[in-house]
This record gives structure tokens, sequence and C-alpha cells, in this order.
DNA sequence: AATGTTCCATTGGTCCAACCAATTGTCAAG
DNA sequence: CTTGACAATTGGTTGGACCAATGGAACATT
């Protein structure tokens, strides 16, 4: 297994070191732009500005517009089209990639986006434990008590602990879209400033606990129906803690 | 409602007429490497040629291979990194968006993965369904019974008549993430080039009819969870009758 | 021998200044 | 009113130049 050797390697021993990620020029305008059309700065089917003055007005070269264009586009953000224009394209087209940026908006949050994201994630997890209990090799199950004392130490990131629990989930079916799945969710779970709820309700991934080692224990039992409604128990806990939160945040003032 | 004039009116009344798809260069460069990378032509780990050497072997500019390798950076499938290289990144970190052009592969169906696609769309389409009998509107179901009868009619592109559908099914689900898998799956779903699969099976959308009516008839009744469990039998037929056809096309010789 | 330093070729990032090509609206001819 | 030619607008492509980071090789230091 893992010869993926490029970013996974990074996580296998996670250091609070964040990578120095140069930012390239077409990113910054690119995120500007995607920022705009999320703020309702552009209407859908109003166009963009051309080329050469988003050039002028961002002071860089067309070049660096076009890329970021190229971006957008690929996130199915905007439409183009030679002689015409670049027109916004409606939020429903959108790619699963550009959700993130969707809801984690600076310093502002998405609430009722979050939410419907947490609607389609829950199921979504609860397929994938399913099909990992039934398919899971013993080395996996090792792995998982490895992460499961990890959420229980003291000097980890738990929440990094819980992402790589939710990859090792998918790598358990055996399932190559479950697997590309669970990884853009790791990087949407990683790119959620969720520390503000987390600090508001002082939750913690270790809460969990209890109800993994039942899991786990009924594994271990071969008793692969009780640990599927353990799993289903965990998933609901966390789902219903989500929506809790984002509708106390709701009515509570802003995320700011 | 409807207020999204960029694409989805096009498939409203579709006409086979295909649109004429202006081609730029850099489609035509990143989707040649693109494929290559699915050959396998360049392995996981390993570098494309540098972009200046790549643009004289396209007979292109530097700047629309620039273009080319901005697409398959947002399709997750190659890391970028000045003054090093452009990298092939593992599969799993693909985006979903990568997914068709992994799976049909010119004439060729790459009938693993297709498989494990199906086994993740149909709790999906489950999923959505479950919520689409709990939340539609009266319209939205009298739309869905307008779709039932182009799909029992003999002069629809059924198969179109049937991405419809699912993308109904998100819309009543008041769900904006399900909104955006469904249309996504749409395209995916179009972009499948199945008649193979349908010629030597002869499969009609149209034998999904009784179940289909059996389920809008438990809606009628008000009895969704009999509804509910229709629709179970309907994804269980498609999803056994997917497996089905792509173990018989993976034991009796090529796709092509 | 091991380690740290300097230097340089390689490679991606950006810029500029043209010109090509498609789209759209205008306006005159019919 | 319709048609078709024209012109302005806008994205697409090109060639060439220079900047900036990386990685390895040669070299110096310990």
């Amino acid at each position: 297994m893992s010869h993926e050797k490029t970013q996974e390697q990074a996580s296998e021993k996670v250091l609070p070191f964040r990578p120095p990620t140069r930012r390239r020029l077409h990113e910054d305008v690119a995120d500007q732009l995607r920022d705009a059309i999320f703020d309702g700065r552009f209407v859908v089917g109003e166009k963009l500005p051309p080329e050469r003055e988003l050039a002028e007005e961002f002071q860089v070269n067309r070049t660096s517009v076009r890329e970021a264009i190229k971006v957008l586009e690929g996130l199915g953000l905007v439409a183009v089209r030679q002689g015409d224009g670049v027109t916004v394209r409606p939020r429903t087209e959108a790619s699963f990639d550009a959700l993130p940026a969707m809801i984690f908006h600076g310093n502002h949050i998405h609430l009722a986006l979050l939410s419907e994201m947490v609607e389609v994630i829950a199921p979504m997890l609860l397929e994938m434990g399913r099909l990992a209990i039934e398919r899971h090799t013993p080395e996996q199950l090792q792995e998982l008590q490895r992460l499961r004392d990890q959420l229980a130490g003291t000097d980890e990131d738990r929440h990094a602990v819980l992402r790589d629990i939710v990859v090792l989930l998918s790598d358990m079916t055996r399932n190559t879209v479950w697997q590309m799945i669970a990884r853009r969710m790791r990087a949407f779970l990683a790119a959620a400033p969720m520390d503000v709820a987390r600090r508001r309700y002082g939750r913690d991934p270790a809460r969990h606990l209890p109800r993994i080692d039942a899991c786990l224990a009924s594994l271990e039992r071969g008793d692969r129906d009780a640990a599927v409604r353990e799993l289903q128990g965990i998933i609901r806990q966390i789902y219903e803690a989500m929506l809790h939160d984002a509708h106390n945040a709701e009515n509570g003032g802003h995320t700011e």
C-alpha cells in the first residue's frame, strides 16, 4: 500500500508547521474574484469586466487574470465565451471543490449552506463506515486502534486525527471513489475554521471515544450489525451537534 | 424559480443538436495530458516534461501549455512547484470532476472504477430520494409526473429524461449541496457512452416505469414509507443491472 | 569523511506587445 | 422588415524576455 508519497506522508506525523505555500498571483486574483462572486458583487448571469480591465484593476498582467479565470472556470463558477465575455454561472453548477470557499468566507460562515453540507456528509459517512466495517483488513483495524489512541492522547491535534480516521475509513472500503471523496472531505474539514464553534461550545472530538470504543468492541466480537448501530450513533451525535451549533450561531449573533 | 439561464434552459427541450463546443488549444492539450496520466504514460510521482518542452511537442505556445496545466492542477491531477516542475499526484487526490475522464477513456471503459462509482452513487440517490419524498412541493410532484410521462413516451431521449429526474429529485430536497451533486451527476451520466452496454443488453430506462408508478402512487396515498421502499427497489434494480453489465463486459471481451 | 556553502542550470511565474478569431450590435441596402 | 456587410468588443494565441525558486554539483569547512 501507500505508494502515495506526495502529500500522504506529510499527514503521517503531523507537526504544527504549515507549508510556506508560496502564493502565485493568479491564485490571489482567483480568490478575490471568487469571493466577489459569492459576495453577490456579481450576480448570476452577469458578466465580469473584460480581462484587460481586470488586469489593470488588479495591477497584474493579463496573463495572470487569464490563469485566474481558468481556475474559476474549472470550479464551474464562470463560463467563458470568446468575443462575448465571462459570465457568472448559477451556484448549483459549481464544483464540489468550490464548497469550502462558498461556506467559509473569510471570517464569515455561511451557516445555512453549512447545515446543508452536513446533511449531505452525514449519510455519506454512514455508508462509508458501513462498507468499512464489512471490508476492512486486520492491519487497517490495527491502524484504526492506533488513531483511536491518538484521539485519547493529549498532545495531538484531535481534529486532525478525526480527519485521518475518515480517510482511513475510506481506505477500508476498498473503493477508489469513496477514497477520493474522503480526501476531499478532509481538505474541507481542514479548511473549516471551526475553532469558532468549538471555542463557543467547547466541543472536543474526544467526546466520541466511548462510542468509538463500543464500535470497535463490537467489531472484535465479530458483531458487525452492532458496530454499524454504534457508528450510526456516532454520526448522529456529530450531525446533531453541528446543526445545533449552526442554529445557535444563527440566532446568537455572527460568527466573527 | 429557474433564474438559471445558462445551461438550464438548454436541457429543457433537448434537441439532438450538440453545441459546437468551440475548442480552445489549452483544452486539447489538457485532455491529452490527462489521458496520458490515466493511461499510465506518466507514473504517480513522476514529473511531466518542462513547459517549454511540452510547448514544442504540442506545437503551441507555452502560454497554452500553462493554461492546460492550470486545468490539471484544478482537477487535482498534478502539483506544480516553481523551480522543480509538475508532478503527477496520486489518483485518490483527484477531484470528483476528473472521474468521467478517469472512467470513460475514449472507447475504453474502466469497468472496475465504474463499478465503484455505481456503488457510491446508489446510496446517494437513495438518500436524495428520501429527502425528496419528505420535502417536495405539489408543483414539483406535478413536474415529476410530467417527466414520468415523457419517460413513457417514444420520441424522447429516455436517458436524458432519467437524468432530468435525478436533477428534479435534488431540487425537491431543497438542499443546495445535493443540487450541486445531482448536476455533476447529470454531467457524468451524459458523458457516459453507455450506449455500448445498452445496445448489448437492451436496457431501456422505461423498464423502471412500473416501480416509478408504484412509488408515485404511494406518494399520492400519502404513504411516504412505502414510497421510500419503492424507491429502494428502483435504485437496487439500476444498481444491480449496472454491476451485472460491468461484470459481463469484463469477462466477455472489451467494450471497444 | 561529514557537513555546510556557494554557485548555476533548470523550471515555473510574470510581463509585454502584438495579432487572430468569435460575438454582438450597428447601419445601410434591398 | 429583413438581410448582409462592417466595426467594435472581447477572449484566444503567439513570441520573446526577464524574474524567482529549486535542486544538484562543485567547493570549502570542520
